[in-house]
DNA sequence: CAGGCAGCGGCGATTACTTCA
DNA sequence: TTTGAAGTAATCGCCGCTGCC
């Protein structure tokens, strides 16, 4: 006896009500894969439409030599299958797309901490220089305090080098958080905010990224933001 | 018209079984 | 030969919809 002659065997069991009860089959040896011919009409069908109106249903068993019931049972069977597989498909794009906003955040971490260290550069270099000319001009200063009388000029110089010495740590104060001074600091927000716009929060630089399906579920339960601290 | 009820079908979770490495 | 994992047909319980009374 062939594999083929035991399905036919046990489903001319099935299909005669012996084994249909609704309530309380027995999983039995009835228990039978579908053929080849019959999974295969069913995924023809299934491709074109996952779900049968009840005539079609009746049809779909009487063609295959299947209970309606069973045709129904292959086609939920299929949806959740079908579904699975679709959540699998969709976690893989995910994790894709977040590994590549990833190593995107990488680089930016690390263009942004190159851009720290140079700004710090150039922020001590305008210092010293600012210091030079302090001191070349207190140097002209000195040059003629000497030439008025000489007592003045001995209580005088202590006191401006003080001043100066308070007058740089304010300085440097109130560039610590920006890096630059006052009249600088309106021109560089300015940049700051240009370079925001235009690359990290326009979307259109983000590569083929879909955030669509992204943002609107995590955002409010993950913090992306912490990516920054 | 509203409300109760039965029948039907879908879904998620689970079971029972088969197949295969 | 045994065993564990994966696949699959079928069951169970719940829910929503629909039609009838």
């Amino acid at each position: 006896m062939e594999e083929g002659d035991v399905f036919n065997c046990c489903f001319g069991e099935i299909n005669s009500g012996m084994c249909m009860n609704k309530k309380k089959m027995k999983k039995s040896n009835n228990q039978k894969r579908f053929s080849e011919e019959q999974i295969k009409s069913l995924e023809v069908i299934f491709e074109s439409e996952t779900r049968l109106e009840p005539r079609k249903k009746v049809q779909v068993a009487r063609e295959l030599g299947l209970q309606p019931r069973q045709v129904a049972i292959w086609f939920q069977n299929k949806r959740a299958r079908w579904k699975t597989k679709q959540l699998e498909k969709e976690y893989n794009i995910l994790r894709a797309n977040y590994n590549n906003l990833a190593s995107q955040f990488d680089t930016m971490k690390k263009e942004k901490q190159a851009l720290v260290f140079e700004l710090q550069r150039l922020n001590e270099e305008m210092r010293k220089s600012k210091e030079e000319r302090r001191d070349e001009c207190c140097g002209e200063q000195r040059v003629a305090l000497s030439s008025t009388t000489g007592s003045e000029n001995e209580k005088c110089e202590p006191e401006v080098r003080i001043n100066q010495g308070i007058g740089l740590c304010n300085d440097d104060i109130k560039t610590e958080y920006f890096g630059f001074e006052e009249e600088s600091n309106h021109e560089f927000m300015n940049i700051v905010e240009q370079a925001d716009d235009s690359c990290l929060t326009s979307s259109d630089r983000w590569g083929g990224f879909k955030s669509d399906s992204i943002l609107d579920q995590s955002s409010s339960n993950y913090p992306w933001w912490d990516f920054w601290s």
